[in-house]
DNA sequence: CAAACTCAACTTGTATACTAGTGCACAAGA
DNA sequence: TCTTGTGCACTAGTATACAAGTTGAGTTTG
């Protein structure tokens, strides 16, 4: 029934870590869908493991946002909320604006390297139409991005709000990759830091986060299903509810 | 041995959400030292029930960052570390701001009534020399700007971020509470972004948030054994490390 | 036929038992 | 005295069993 079965977890690290992770991924690849219920049970049997390291597990996925358990009803994977998302781009933005102003101009050598090989993987990714290596990518540039800030857990934060949006991002590359777009995108906001140019860092990296978003409408109609509400794609409805005005 | 023996969970409601909240306040205010080790079975005698819900509410503070689970070694409360803290202030000063952009000019009725209430909370606390009264006003008023945003996650982010930073904060109010100095603060920011003037908002929120760590030094000095690491009181630590330069 | 009741099969929450690994005290040896 | 080995008491990780609650299908009853 699950996507899951025969796939049991290795004994050299804990179980419930692996869970966590196995769903983790599951869930934003949308392998498991939204809404979809998840059984202790079955899971454990799919695993190979009991209960226990599985509930755990639950647990951490409940704090991010993937799931959520109701009591003695069951656990379910969350569905998109486009509320949720909104929010989420608003955080990131704060975030990895701020994180633009203290890193412009003063990127070492070794972090412009990592950005620049996560932009060649990109192309790779994108050559090879692997929509999954190419936000592996993806996911690396705002990471490297951010730990060049010399904070630690800023990274895990990005990805963590990241995620909420990278099913949207699923849907929407399975049917037209923008793939040159974003990786252009990229390139912009590492020239521009590189190059000590604040402002410009500043409006590419917002205009590349507030474009993210722009597929949702499209997304929410062809797939309603996985989605709280609907949205009209015809209206204004992410501008009326973003940062700009409220 | 533990300051929490003899307080029993309630059979109403999920024994591990108890035990979160308790664990939570008790390590906030520092009635659990930092570096404390706990025990699972020591923990749950004292709660009244079996190390199940104990361990998950361990996992989920964990993933809060106030403790430590050390495999087959044990679980610490964490010392503070003053990167960790300029990182939360560094990120409440990115959302806060942020939100404060979004907000200025277009608090309506209700929300500025609650954001006064918190004000005249903080008064009542300071007057009574009640410096957890006055904590959970000042929770109140930040909480209270973010939800104005219309955003839901916000304020938990914020509080999570705050919680961090107010071990540190009990520290310095035991000696020297400035609880005039804050009251004003949280007053000139609601005046000016009930007035709409933005530019004053941001100016404030900036120098409220970055005046909370100024105490630092002086608390690492007078309690070593809760930090980390040791910071000379007269060397500009906070200044070199903050936002403003690399 | 429709409404209500019953019961069985689920769900999550909790308790208990066991496993494997760590560290410390303490004793035996050089 | 210092080192080294050994065992015990402790740790977190996992498995299993049971408790409490929800849901839905099937039957009974009006």
């Amino acid at each position: 029934m699950l996507p899951l079965t025969g796939y049991s977890v290795s004994a050299d690290r804990p179980a419930a870590i692996q869970i966590v992770e196995r769903l983790r991924n599951a869930i934003v690849r949308l392998e498991l869908p939204p809404g979809q219920m998840l059984s202790e049970s079955d899971l454990a049997e799919s695993f190979g493991v009991s209960r226990t390291p599985v509930r755990e597990a639950l647990i951490k996925l409940a704090q991010q946002g993937f799931i959520e358990v109701r009591p003695q009803r069951g656990t379910f994977i969350t569905k998109i909320r486009p509320k949720e998302l909104l929010e989420a781009r608003f955080i990131r933005e704060a975030i990895e604006t701020a994180a633009i102003e203290r890193i412009v101009g003063r990127l070492d050598s070794a972090a412009t390297r990592a950005c620049e090989a996560t932009l060649k993987d990109q192309r790779a990714a994108a050559a090879a139409k692997d929509i999954y290596a190419f936000h592996l990518a993806d996911d690396a540039f705002h990471s490297t991005l951010a730990q060049a800030t010399g904070f630690e857990r800023l990274s895990g934060m990005i990805e963590g709000e990241k995620a909420l949006m990278d099913r949207v991002r699923i849907l929407s590359l399975k049917t037209m990759p923008p793939f040159k777009r974003l990786i252009s995108q990229h390139k912009a906001i590492l020239d521009a830091v590189v190059a000590g140019d604040r402002q410009a860092a500043l409006t590419q990296m917002r205009g590349h986060l507030r474009e993210l978003l722009t597929t949702l409408p499209q997304a929410s109609h062809d797939y309603p299903q996985y989605f709280t509400e609907k949205i009209d794609p015809g209206s204004d409805w992410a501008e009326t509810h973003s940062g700009a005005s409220l």
